[in-house]
DNA sequence: ATGAAATCCGAGTAAAACACTCGGGAATGA
DNA sequence: TCATTCCCGAGTGTTTTACTCGGATTTCAT
């Protein structure tokens, strides 16, 4: 039940190119520092984030990465399930369109429906620009700090 | 981000239990057969449930498990946190009391923090009486199916 | 043209988590 | 006493995670 380095790495990868992107291509490396995470992990993160359609790349030198759309059209639910799958807490095949064998009988259904609901309602509401405010909102206050990201614990 | 057998399996076994075990004790044997899940494995589940005190065991023969409390008092997030540990989908150290350093930078704190909540909201909301008088329904609907039971493909 | 800066891609791998099984011990009711 | 049932720790194959690495390709800048 939990999400992996894909999903929190990648939610942060992205928050941050949508913070510098506006401008010009970011590369990985630049990421790679500012967020402190390994160059060749994010490699692939990237990749999927681009075959989900949520990212631009531009090879060649100077070249990098633009989101693919504005920042208040990117939901917190499409990054991670691009890197993550789906995040059904449980795929029971009777929440799917066939069902199976005994579903009338398997109680469980309802549960895991409303838990994978309650989470793509949650995931789905919250925009990408909206967390960029928040982060120049948080990046203000303490500016010292920042250039002390590599030291530190957090790496949520 | 997906919810383990344990929680799975370990949920419909509690169902069983309240279902069956008002009057006289439920053997896991039992359960095993009604919810086609291995002995051994579900041995294991009985313990963690046992260890957070949602069932009473009675040993020697004619034993079994019970309920340690009214089914209305036992939500779906006890059953799931005592088989998965929490149900936090990440643990940020910036979520507990301490915080990290360079919390105030750290924004996906937000994100994890109101996926955690809203997980927790639906799950402890869940009661086991609401799931078993479900079941009632359900069956009253279908009893010949539930001969059949053991040969059901869903797993929910 | 050349070289540095980038993305792109597939493969490989150590460690952890998962989903179990197994063997034997201890309690208890008939 | 003996069958039934819980109790407990250890063991094990498989899958997933969380990466790394090497090399190919594209493109900009000089």
């Amino acid at each position: 039940m939990k999400l992996s380095t894909k999903g929190r790495y990648g939610l942060r990868a992205l928050i941050d190119l949508a913070q510098y992107s506006e401008e010009e291509a970011v590369s990985i490396s630049s990421i790679s520092q500012r967020q402190n995470i390994s160059e060749s992990y994010l490699e692939q993160l990237m990749a999927k984030l681009r075959k989900a359609g949520l990212v631009v790349s531009i090879r060649g030198a100077q070249g990098g990465y633009r989101l693919a759309k504005p920042a208040e059209s990117i939901s917190v639910g499409d990054v991670l399930r691009a890197l993550e799958g789906n995040l059904e807490a449980v795929e029971c095949s009777a929440l799917k369109d066939q069902g199976c064998e005994g579903s009338d009988l398997c109680v469980t259904k309802y549960v895991w429906q409303r838990i994978n609901e309650s989470i793509a309602r949650t995931v789905d509401e919250m925009m990408l620009d909206q967390l960029v405010e928040e982060s120049r909102k948080a990046q203000k206050k303490g500016t010292k700090q920042s250039a002390d990201y590599s030291s530190r614990s957090c790496l949520g």
